[in-house]
DNA sequence: TTAAACTTGACTATTTTGGTCGGGTATATA
DNA sequence: TATATACCCGACCAAAATAGTCAAGTTTAA
């Protein structure tokens, strides 16, 4: 079980932004620079927080991106949502009856691990960047 | 973030060999047929969970394994960590301070991500192959 | 005008995963 | 004692996912 950079790297993004200026635009070259992140990477991953609407995107020279909520309203499961970070204990369908290995019934530990999907998405519904941006420290 | 099929397959192995025979050893093949596993991958895993005494082997005709303990002793956390599933939330070192992305301080996220791990393995530590074989029926 | 910064799609190297393959060794039972 | 069954073990491999890079734009503040 691994989690991908994908979702770590688009939470400590946000993070950055929200903590260093919640006001004005932060440019993606800053927020590379400072988290070492790469930019063309954080450009794909920006493109698709825009698209569900988590920033706010501001073009040209003396542009960035800026949150589109306050810090305490944008969750960290809807920033997983929003890059595809997806939650998959399993291969068959979360929450399915039948199916799993291609077979009629659905496999013997299914439950266990739609239990546990259900557990780790709890977590990240309770944490949003708010609580992020006060627990931790600048550097 | 995904759960790999091989700690998945071990519990489901664990589970079956546990409910269907609890004294007599179990074939892999056996296993391999009800629950659709390809034998050589259990192979693998069984021998894993032979070295890590999860498993007693039975060589020779009407051989196959049997569990080392009762199923109630045997947590889930220790089968993946017999089976090298391991729970990696983020790319530095667990608790570590420092030294995220090849950089001085720890970064801006490492707590989360620290407490994400910790609250996924206390899932695994308070389940046990006893509770499965409760809560799941035979097919 | 121009440089900074966002926009977008295509591409690619590396790693991980989820196995397979082949050649053993041990032993219960006929 | 023969032999089939089952464990033992290392090497290998194809497909998928990951973690990016690259290239060619467009927009706009200064």
């Amino acid at each position: 079980m691994k989690l991908s950079s994908k979702g770590r790297y688009a939470v400590m993004a946000l993070t950055d932004l929200a903590k260093f200026d919640p006001k004005n635009p932060v440019s993606l070259r800053d927020i590379s620079l400072r988290q070492g992140i790469s930019l063309d990477y954080l450009e794909q991953l920006f493109l698709k927080l825009k698209k569900n609407k988590i920033v706010i995107s501001i073009r040209g020279k003396k542009g960035g991106y800026i949150l589109s909520k306050r810090p305490s309203e944008i969750k960290i499961s809807d920033i997983f949502f929003a890059v595809d970070e997806k939650i998959r204990t399993i291969g068959c369908e979360k929450h399915s009856k039948q199916g799993c290995n291609g077979r009629a019934s659905k496999c013997i530990t299914h439950d266990l691990w739609d239990e546990l999907g259900d557990y780790i998405n709890d977590f990240f519904k309770k944490k949003n960047l708010g609580d992020l941006i006060n627990q931790t420290k600048f550097n």
